[in-house]
Formats: structure tokens, sequence, C-alpha cells
DNA sequence: TTCATACTTCGATCGTAACCGAAGCATCCC
DNA sequence: GGGATGCTTCGGTTACGATCGAAGTATGAA
């Protein structure tokens, strides 16, 4: 029975809270330092430092160094589909962290997963894009399609220079707080950071949520309609 | 910082070499009994007991009385892709269990994945279904076209009534060993039965193996040819 | 009933790893 | 240079959980 590869490695870095709440904050898709990771951890320093040397060489996570910081990443986005998808698992097991507060509504409507847009308003993005054609869906995968190509090159996202990309142009994330896909890979990174630039979107800091300003919220929500 | 859900629960039930052990012998696809998973895990009877009983509150597990015997399964296809997609990325970061051995190839050409097949024969197979023009790939998702549909029936399958599984019909799943997609899905599943059924393959008792009688890969290979 | 098999629960041991205080480097600023 | 900040390494404590022996419960067989 001693035959492919070690899970165990793998399960065992994200099982303790501490790596796994490191992680989590990573999700948000910021590199972060050393210092801030452990306040996401709920650490000391010196602790946070040897988790972080761990998930390094386990390969979970990439460092770069800044003059005297050092910003951590994910090493990848295998990585952080990974995180993810555990989520899913852990939220549709029960496993939650806590009872949901007041901070909660903020994150559910709108929040970073990575690089791209999560959330309440995630999951309708990706529903008024596949409801108007733009986007075909054909199974779990998700393809542009010619009108989608030039509806979008119209709100200033330019497919083609995308699909260079080695990264898929596409991609269905399962969304944790609504159990529904949402827009993942280069499309829906360029589309977060095409709002984040016009100014109707921005990050809270220290946090993973995405607010909305009142204009760019009625852009967004006549951009993107739900069909009933 | 506590807001969503706990992936370190999952985690650390992942992260227990005897727990990893035994689910990965789960993903074989077969219900297997407490005596055969402590097997799996190198464990006694008594120590493999408390692990299966955290796995089954974890949710990861179901268990099934049946006379003295108590079967276990993984409790989800959800739990089998996460294992799964676990594995992949163990593979890509070089967390082995063992240095490739004497009883690796058999398992590198064809093995189960949770219910259908998996390995080198697994990845030719999606090959050569997508080649052939029987299934569309589109992103990431898999779907069967209408000349699918016919020539799948000719072998003796039934899209009509499979597609009536609320389980989706196509999926794409990554091979640890291939590191490419071979076809998961309710049609994975019906095309290793049928292989089964008809004689060509069998599985080996204790392993993920699978094996083709002579004249059974002799007809695989025909069915699914590798164009060059 | 008696015995055997399959499994669980109890109790105790033992190892490992998470943790932090303190000290040690490295980098930047003045 | 001196002093601050960011992070790592060392050392020692502590706690949790994996492990197994032994005893207990359930099911089946004789």
């Amino acid at each position: 029975m001693k035959e492919g590869p070690d899970i165990a490695q793998i399960g065992a870095l994200i099982g303790d809270p501490a790596r796994a709440n490191m992680l989590a904050a990573l999700t948000g898709g910021r590199a972060l330092t050393a210092t801030e990771l452990a306040a996401a951890g709920g650490i000391t320093l010196q602790t946070a430092s040897t988790h972080l040397s761990k998930l390094e060489t386990g390969g979970l996570l990439t460092q770069r160094k800044q003059g005297r910081h050092r910003y951590f990443t994910l090493a990848d986005e295998a990585v952080a589909r990974l995180i993810e998808s555990m989520m899913g698992l852990a939220a549709s097991r029960g496993h939650l962290r806590h009872q949901p507060g007041p901070k909660d509504p903020a994150l559910r409507k709108a929040r970073i997963c990575y690089d791209h847009l999560a959330g309440d308003y995630g999951v309708r993005m990706l529903d008024s894009l596949v409801a108007s054609g733009s986007i075909d869906a054909v199974g779990d995968g998700l393809a542009v399609t010619a009108k989608g190509e030039s509806d979008l090159r119209s709100i200033g996202i330019d497919i083609g220079s995308l699909k260079s990309s080695r990264r898929p142009l596409c991609r269905s994330c399962l969304d944790w707080s609504e159990r529904r896909a949402h827009l993942a890979g280069s499309l829906g990174k360029a589309l977060l950071s095409n709002f984040m630039e016009k100014g109707w979107a921005r990050r809270m800091p220290e946090s993973r949520s995405v607010i909305f300003s009142p204009e760019g919220e009625r852009q967004f929500l006549k951009l993107f309609p739900l069909e009933t």
C-alpha cells in the first residue's frame, strides 16, 4: 500500500490552525509579510517564522525578499484552488470557524478569491455572462464566445492578449458561501482589475472584502443583470 | 481573521499518515472493512477504529453496517476529488511515499480512480474520444457530442439514462501519474464497468491496479486509437 | 449455549510538534 | 557609527494525539 504521492504531508501542513489561517489569508491574493501572517495566524513572529519555512519547503508558498521585508505568496494557482476547494468541502460539512457574524455579510456579497471576484457578486457575474451568451458553459468548463469577445472588448478587456498567457482564460471556481461557481482564470482576474481601475470597487485593507462604490455598484448591476 | 470555513480540521484529518493511507485506499472506490483499512494504514485495529470514527464525524467517510462487518466508503464524490487533487499537488511537489518501484508500472498504466479509469490508459481514452469528436473539450469542461452519443451507444452505453442522474455526465480529473486529464463523471464510470462486463479488464484485489486481458487490451487500443 | 470473528472503548504511554522568551543576524534610517 | 525594524534560530516547556494492550460489546456459526 505504499504507492503514489504522499497526501499526508500536504494535509499536515494545512492541518495546523495557525498555518491554515495564514494560507486562508493568502487566498486574498496579496503578498503578505511574515509579521502580517503572524497576526493572521494569531501567533507570535517566531512561531510564524517556523511555520512559514515549513510551508515553503513543503512547496505551498514562495517568498520574495524586498529590503528587510519578506513577502509570502501562495506558490501556485494550484495551491489556491486546493485551498478554495477545501473551503468548499469544509463549508458543506459544517466546519465553520465561527457562527455567521456582523462582519460576514460584506464578505458574502463580494470578496477576493486569489485574484478574482467571489461571493454573491462573483456568482451573479458569471450567471449573467452565461445567460447573455458571452460565455459558454459546457459541463464544468467555460469558454468565451465570439459575442462575449466583442462584448468584453467594449468594456475594455482584450481577450486576445489574455489568450496568449499560459494560464487558462476561464475556469470555474466553487464559491464556498454561495456553493455555486464563479469565474476564475485570467479573465476573472482581468474583470476584477478592470472594475478597480474604473473605481467601481476597491479592496478593504486587512480583509478579503471587496467594496463597491455606489456608482460602481449601479454600473455593475446594470452590466450584469439577473434575468428572472 | 476568523472568517469562513475551517480548512484546518479537514487538513488535520488528511494530515495523519495512517488516515491518509486509508483515504487513498478508499480512492479505489471499493467499500472496505475496518480490518482492511487497518492493514492499508499499517496500524492495529484499535487505532484504525478511532481514526475511522474521526474521519466519519469529520464528514469524510460514511459507514454501512452489514452483518458483523462495517464497510467504509468516501462520503462523497467531492471528497474523492479533493483526495485526487491533493495527490496531483503532492506529485507535482515531489512528495512521494517511495521511489518508483517495480510495482508501479501496472499502476501507471491503468488504475481505478474512485470509479473510473485512470493512468496512461485513462488519459489515452479521453484523448482519443476528444480527437474523434465524440467529446467536446471546452476549457476544463467536457461534453458529449451527438456523434459521441451514437458512437458510445454502439459499444453499449446509453447516454440518455446517464444524463438523468444528478451526477455530472463528464468531468475531467487530473491524473497524478500522467499529469493530464482523464475522464471522470458518470460516463467515466459507465465506460469502465462496460469494459469489466465485457471481460476486457478486471481489478486486482488489494490494489488499485486494473489489468487488461490480452484480447481486452487489443480491443481497447483499437477502440481508442492514438492519432499521431 | 458456547465459541469465534469483527469491531469499539478504556487506559496508559510516548513522541512529536506547537509554542514562546531570548538571543542572534540582516537591513534600513539617521 | 548607533539605533530601530523585520525576521530567524536556539532552547526548553507543554500539550495534544497517535499508538497499542486489554477488556468489553455485537453478530454469526456450531
